[in-house]
DNA sequence: AATGAATGAGGATTCATTCAT
DNA sequence: TATGAATGAATCCTCATTCAT
């Protein structure tokens, strides 16, 4: 029993030549545009700077993404979808899966993550920004809750009746413990992840209210 | 005993007719920053705009603010004052100072804030774009972490060697609660608020590890 | 033989439509910068009187120019470019090329193109302001001192250990007896000019130092 | 016997203590567009700037200024009445004043000057570019060659039918040479210098044509 | 005489986006 | 599908100068 896929996209097969182009343009963009972000951030990014970087034309741009907003929420998608995939992964992977194991699995994977990849720190805390990835964001906050929330329900980790909205809150803070860590320090705080852990924990372990 | 001010700007007795002109134009143009900072973003704020609707010319604003920034920074500010202002009034007038009053009273100050201005709740999220903004968003919430720190040690309602660090934790966890709980509903989520008070107080109360 | 070409653009044959198009409007910019730098000088040009000249959006402006400088630096090119053509012609067409000859056949040429197109006179004038332009006038005239001396050198007209900086001397004061002559008048002074050839061929005849 | 006085300024005695301080404020003014003309150069001086690094208010300098190139105006007139007054020392120190040694003296003294005072370089050379300051020099230089041509004629240095316009052109042609001299060289190139020297002498020697 | 405040006009440059080809 | 060219609108900010006090 694993979290549910909160997030998805089907890419089978085979692709026509002129797709598979098409497709070595989106990457090459959605490429530059990270690497822009990380070294400028987001607010600075250019539709110019992105299609100039990636070797395509301007209005090529604009064949793949309607708007420039489009390609950060790209950026975004892939993401959550990493994210998803990696917590999805060390869920399953507990063995025994008190409430204090799955916060604490779950804060490790995105500390991982970030750690992996510092375009994600800059994209997630940066891009929110935007209305649009704001509300991607929160929404795929929103997802995350409710996936641990059944899992943790069916698990028994969670009482049963544990509210929805203790887990969402609970996965707001971690963001933000996340994001204080990370803010202090680019390899992320050790001690400030620890307490974060516990006070989350601690949190959801006492009875529900 | 209460909060030591964090943040203070003593403004006594009579202004020359030519100094309040122009105060009343620094005011203009406050006030035009907050009301579009709401109605679009930090982001979107513009010199052009801020001075059209401040009924000033562009280059009046140069006058007062070196660089646009130091509006939104100017906007910070008054806001901070403001809250340390009414924080120190709220602790120094709990009659029981226990951690969970503290954080409570903590809270419910800031919510009053929020729910008065709600200039206040965008300009605070969006405005930690801005590298001078986030650099001092940071820096007033640690300073409102050490007096919270010290006012607990003082009064006994935190233990006595709790870790700076906890409270600074404790003080960020409380601004995202904050900023969920705003986030969902533009009149501040009660349950979400009721409950981050007490993960937080809960978190605070722990044996210290 | 004559002198070396000191600055070329081979641009043969047809040209796309939306090339085409280009070219015009590269024009545009170019006559209009050339008669504004006429009525007003170098310094006070600016990139809307350009573009509202040329009937061009500013922003059109930067498609062809990188920056304002790159405008009059191209005008500057334009004329090097018709200068050293005439030069080449006028010295190759000497029968008997003595100093003086030469000296007398490079400044009457120029004497050409200044009083043919006044702008010439005020952009090699006033150009050199711009540290691009004056870097760019300076080695233009190291150019044609070499293209000179080799001239001078091969024909016999100049002794064949005259050393190149006498040469470089040479056209430093032509240039400038030439402003003169054109600063009194806007046709040129023709007795200064005689005088100032007499000057100049009289320095480089003298035995070498 | 020497150069007659070309440019003067008569300062007796006393002033009324509110003249005094307007004196100073005027000093400071000058030596502040100097400072900042060297710096950046005279296209680059703003009033704002002069009047802050002078610690005046932008206001008062509109008090002994009535526009801001009058300020650059007035540089140009400090440095020329230093020049003159060198010029008309150096000449009337020298014990046989052959054509050749007039000449020598004059840009001798001259390339003191520019050796001392760096400043006076680049506003000689730039500050030609605004009307007033370019006609200024130019009016300064026909001074200059007048005075020459008045004392090489009464002494004898000069064939009594030379022509002022001779001398005009010499003078013309040494400000070239010196800024030639100058422009590869901060010192002021020497061998360039020498040649200026003899090509100028050359030329005021031969039979008048 | 002195000056803090005020400002209209303009500075260069960039932007996201569209469109004809 | 792909793209070079085009652009209206906007960006922040600076300027020399004036004027009320």
């Amino acid at each position: 029993m694993g979290l549910a896929r909160v997030n998805g996209e089907s890419s089978t097969g085979r692709r026509a030549p002129a797709q598979q182009r098409s497709r070595e343009k989106v990457r090459a963009i959605l490429t530059a545009a990270r690497e822009l972000i990380v070294a400028s951030g987001v607010e600075a990014l250019s539709t110019r700077a992105v299609a100039e970087r990636a070797g395509v034309p301007v209005a090529s741009l604009y064949q793949y993404f309607a708007h420039k907003q489009d390609v950060v929420l790209a950026l975004v998608e892939q993401d959550t979808q990493e994210m998803d995939r990696r917590l999805a992964e060390a869920v399953a992977a507990l063995e025994r899966p008190t409430v204090r194991a799955v916060v604490r699995a779950t804060v490790e994977t995105v500390v991982g993550l970030y750690r992996e990849r510092p375009a994600f720190v800059v994209i997630w805390c940066q891009g929110r920004m935007s209305p649009a990835v704001l509300e991607y964001t929160r929404a795929h906050n929103g997802r995350i809750a409710e996936a641990l929330h059944a899992f943790g329900v069916d698990s028994g980790a969670l009482p049963p009746d544990t509210p929805l909205s203790s887990v969402r809150l609970a996965v707001e803070t971690a963001d933000r413990v996340l994001e204080f860590a990370f803010e202090k320090d680019l390899a992320g705080d050790d001690q400030v992840l620890r307490e974060g852990i516990e006070m989350i924990a601690g949190y959801l372990e006492r009875p529900t209210p």
